[in-house]
DNA sequence: ATTACTATATTCCGAGTAG
DNA sequence: TCTACTCGGAATATAGTAA
């Protein structure tokens, strides 16, 4: 039921009965409640129908993983592994700015090196516990605002990369990167504290 | 309910009523349904019980994030499938410029083969998924101006071939191609890493 | 084909209560 | 106190159809 949910293309209750078990008498019903709820937006034509998730529906099913992740994670411990790679840097705007440096050595415990490390990441595992990141709590550094400019806020995670700690992979609430790109920072230049060139593969151990 | 179920401490099944909203009655039946499926693990006391997730719970609960996942990520996992081909490479002259070359080394993480992998696709549901690529952010590789010519711009997707990775798909802003091909870009020869002849038949996943 | 209504069948919940 | 049973009523699912 789920799978066909949020899709761009026609489904058939019909569909829907057959992936998840239930009859399509059912199907109709639970997916009239789901719009009366507000969860789902539907579009009903003569062939079958279009199915979207609305906002209110993608946070009630951020809450549930949310509470999964409380639950499951007494573990902690995600692994994300990714490649080396240039540029992509927002981060290191941040690294320039006193409020933020002041808030990781505060939020943190260690002040970090003026750069960060940007990974890409390419396998699907580590992309999906990188969404995870973007759900989970984390160390929320606080927006400030300043008289001329607002500073957004930045959520933190403290890591180890190739086993190296203290780390963070910080994420900015205002990001224009793809999900597939984590950002670094620590308190050494890791480049060189790991001997680390373009296209070198690293793993991070996020702890949560 | 959730909250109290990983519980090393003792709980009782009116503590997890107060806070699930059930009666003390329905999480009794509850609890013993979930145990008698080994989702979890329980030690009954006199003043309560201890109630632990067993790694199969934990299987089916990180399942379950992982269907939400699906559902909820602006970061898609999309599946191309089509055959193996020769020709057709507009990519391999992009393999010869040192531009682009470093270009994906920065942007994509990996320093690419130089050759490219080209795909036909031969069925519906692969060929709507290329088309949302048209549409999809990807990560652009810039355009890029030299004296005596103009090097367009490439929209990239990371990719994972018959789940080798890392890989790219990536298409030319200005390409001259059907839309029903694909080429790919990977740090291997891939065509020798996975024993491929032209019509074999590949599976790629795309990270959007 | 569709989606969805109505009536019947099944499942689920919780009050009372036993152990 | 605990957990867990029985059982009647409420909620939910399906079969048969309508539109």
């Amino acid at each position: 039921m789920f799978k066909l949910l949020n899709s761009d293309k026609l489904v058939t209750q019909t569909e829907i009965s057959k992936e998840s078990g239930l009859s399509q008498q059912t199907v109709s019903r639970k997916l009239k409640e789901l719009e009366e709820e507000g969860i789902i937006q539907r579009i009903i034509i003569k062939d079958g129908e279009y199915i979207k998730l609305t906002d209110k529906g993608e946070e009630e099913l951020k809450r549930c993983i949310e509470d999964i992740l409380q639950l499951i994670m007494r573990t902690k411990i995600l692994h994300i592994k990714g490649k080396v790679t240039a540029g992509l840097g927002e981060g290191r705007i941040f690294l320039s700015i006193p409020y933020y440096i002041e808030s990781f050595k505060k939020y943190l415990g260690f002040e970090p090196y003026a750069g960060t490390l940007n990974i890409v990441i390419y396998d699907r595992i580590s992309l999906e516990n990188r969404l995870i990141l973007d759900l989970a709590k984390g160390i929320i550094i606080p927006e400030h605002k300043e008289p001329n400019r607002v500073l957004g806020s930045v959520k933190a995670f403290p890591s180890s990369i190739n086993s190296i700690s203290p780390a963070a992979i910080v994420i900015p609430a205002r990001t224009t990167h793809p999900k597939s790109v984590v950002e670094i920072i620590s308190p050494y230049y890791l480049r060189e504290k790991l001997s680390l060139k373009d296209g070198d593969e690293v793993e991070i151990e996020v702890y949560l």
